[in-house]
DNA sequence: TCATTGCGGACAATATATATCCGTATTAGA
DNA sequence: TCTAATACGGATATATATTGTCCGCAATGA
């Protein structure tokens, strides 16, 4: 079981998006320079993050990406959801209906319990989750990971990446 | 995201062999026959289980595998972890170090926020998944899924292949 | 001794994830 | 109007993971 890369690019951006102005957008390429990303590849999880409103595209020159609302409002599970997709880890083929003593339509009234127990579970996980936010995530690294140097050499990549 | 097929399996057979007398012992192929499953791949997983301590086999004429501990004592979690591996579905990659403006030594003094985040909620997860047994789903299939003909059906079949 | 069974390695087939490229549409500015 | 920059989506290629089979070996009960 595993989460794809994208959802770490795009949890990482997010934040980076969450620091430029309101309004201004940044480039697919210069958000792949960040953090050293393949920009091909990025942009088909960046076009992900843009159906799910996620972020705002705009096209055509001084075009780029922007946050689709406040980062406050964007869960780590929005972002989960658009890029791997809102299907349940956990597929149940219904194998109790197969098979010499297979489950019939009165044995199935209600959903498999092996199921039900592991959607509760992911239920769980997606409900901690939706309960971090991009702000939150950006609040922390604030104070964690960014002395003054590091703020400044961050500002001023930010404000060349927006020329 | 995706949880393959084999925790599915894993997890209905363990319920069957939770039926079986104590210290009897069911052969692959009578397993895989229940749920109509290929065999071959079938005995991966089992031999995962067998490596977890979760199931005991027996080899050599009439042996099979049985419960390696009371059904009540085998969580979901303890299944998925012995089939799915015990590395979290969320791999921090440690973007934040690479590009630009690169995470030095000292901005990591703290694991990355975002992978806190994922690995809490994997605990979550992971805790839900801990607190529900191969006896409890039991109870619930019987309860819910068993009526006296299933049932007896069930007898006869696990008489036969107990053999 | 033999038939039955599990174990693990090698291998094959298929599916998914990762990654690139290109033609098209869109847009700001010259 | 023209051009350069940009995102979008489809097609395609490659790498990795999953699913699945087969075989030789070891163990075991009859």
């Amino acid at each position: 079981m595993k989460i794809g890369d994208g959802v770490e690019w795009a949890v990482h951006l997010c934040g980076v998006l969450a620091a430029a102005p309101e309004g201004r957008s940044l480039p697919r390429a210069k958000l792949a320079e960040f953090h050293d990303l393949p920009p091909a590849y990025l942009a088909k999880h960046l076009q992900a993050l843009s159906r799910a409103g996620i972020v705002t595209a705009d096209r055509g020159v001084k075009g780029g990406y922007r946050l689709g609302r406040a980062p406050a409002q964007i869960s780590l599970l929005d972002i989960v959801l658009a890029i791997e997709g809102v299907e349940p880890a956990f597929r149940c083929t219904e194998i109790r209906k197969r098979g010499p003593c297979a489950a019939g339509p009165s044995a199935c009234r209600k959903r498999c319990p092996i199921a039900r127990a592991f959607l509760e579970a992911e239920a769980a996980w997606r409900q901690a989750l939706a309960g971090v936010t991009v702000a939150e995530m950006n609040a922390v690294a604030a104070a964690e990971a960014f002395d003054d140097n590091r703020r400044r050499a961050f500002r001023a990549w930010l404000t060349a990446a927006l020329q």
